[in-house]
DNA sequence: GCCGTCCTTGACGGAACTCTGACGCCGGAG
DNA sequence: CTCCGGCGTCAGAGTTCCGTCAAGGACGGC
């Protein structure tokens, strides 16, 4: 869950925010004031600050300049002033963006999916989707089958025919459905290629292809993938 | 040098971003409608884009997902409409941010800089830029590639293919996905480029070109770089 | 304006992949 | 027991895909 830091010495400001990030199920903590919300940043790491510039015991700049000196968490400024010169010095302090009161609750919650969106890391990240059974590993991202200490390799088809089933672990995968997914959505009865590509499968795979212990058939349904 | 792409039909405001930019030592492409836009994306890689929404060509909405169909880059949009509507819209497609017209340039640039400097990369970054292979030595941030005791020369095409595959160790890359980060987004089917590059980049780095052990060849899927 | 570098494009042989038909096995029904 | 439908296996034909080469064109530097 994303975790957003409110600082603000305005109750009601406050208030409004968290009943809004809330709602949208962000998991929220409250400072009104700067070396509180220095402390909690610390202590609870999250994931966008958002930050009024008015604060009662120090200059909001300053709060920006103590985050930045540990962290690049997204930071999100609050202010009434509109001179320019207040949101340069900001920004230039290092908040990644700046919203003058009165704000719209809809702009400040997009302009804070934006900030969250963009220090995601990359989707094609390392977080890889692995899966792992006693004879051999799939890696779905890097489209990858290791096996006793080596990559196999897999046609498309075969790469394809292994996906749909994995994405199904556990479940019974009608013929009709693989046909369509692997082959397009006109084809539905050729079942001969799906033995031709399963045995292919289970060759690769299986350590006995004869009596496959992951890819299972269920006669006249189809097939299923057991880790 | 940041690379600034400016995105707008109204002349006497591309000539004012011009100008302040190139003051303050940006480099700056500018494109007059949306399909320029792409394409000089594509061709320039910028650091970061301006983009206004109100475009002759087509909606500004479909520019921000045009970009971000293959692309992380910053994009700044500019706009006269206030509505809270078109703001969320746009930031929600991808946009890092949203000024509306009339502008403060001052207030802009600093919004610029917040752009640009939260995309670098963490100056004490884990990332391990540099790639060691058993003939070979990639190094991401030095654009250098070392083999045998001297460097390589790469073509520009030769280098980006490299950095794309080597970013991606150990994952199969689909054509379409390399073709589209190298050549651009309106590429995607002439894998005869990539069956030359790829020849080019296995004879000037693998010890056997015909028999390639890092730039490995997945038929009919794309390619993969390995250690 | 010339030259070198780089990118694009087309063609071709060979390799890899998909499709197809034939055959045998097995279990259940008649 | 025999027949039959569903499944697994195999190998060959046809097609697609890939590596390689060479020529043409665009671009920038001298």
């Amino acid at each position: 869950m994303t975790r957003v830091l409110v600082i603000d010495d305005e109750p009601q400001i406050v208030r409004a925010l968290v009943i809004n990030l809330k709602a949208r199920h962000y998991e929220v903590d409250a400072a009104h004031d700067g070396a509180t919300a220095l402390q909690l940043a610390a202590a609870r790491q999250p994931d966008v600050v958002v930050l009024d510039l008015g604060l009662p015991d120090m200059d909001g700049v300053e709060v920006i300049r103590g985050l930045r000196g540990w962290t690049r968490v997204p930071i999100l400024v609050l202010s009434a002033r509109h001179s320019s010169d207040e949101k340069v010095e900001a920004l230039d302090a290092g908040a990644d963006d700046y919203v003058t009161k009165p704000f719209g609750m809809d702009e400040l919650l997009a302009r804070l999916r934006a900030a969250v969106r963009r220090s995601e890391p990359v989707p094609g990240g390392e977080d890889d989707v692995i899966v792992d059974t006693a004879e051999f590993t799939v890696d779905l991202a890097a489209k990858k089958v290791h096996r006793g200490g080596r990559d196999v390799r897999l046609t498309p088809t075969e790469w394809h025919l292994l996906e749909v089933l994995v994405r199904n672990t556990g479940r019974l995968v009608s013929q009709k459905q693989l046909l369509q997914e692997v082959w397009g959505p006109s084809y539905g009865t050729e079942t001969n290629y799906l033995r031709v590509y399963m045995a292919q499968l289970r060759r690769k795979l299986e350590a006995d292809p004869a009596h496959p212990r992951h890819f299972v058939t269920e006669p006249g349904m189809g097939y299923r993938f057991e880790k």
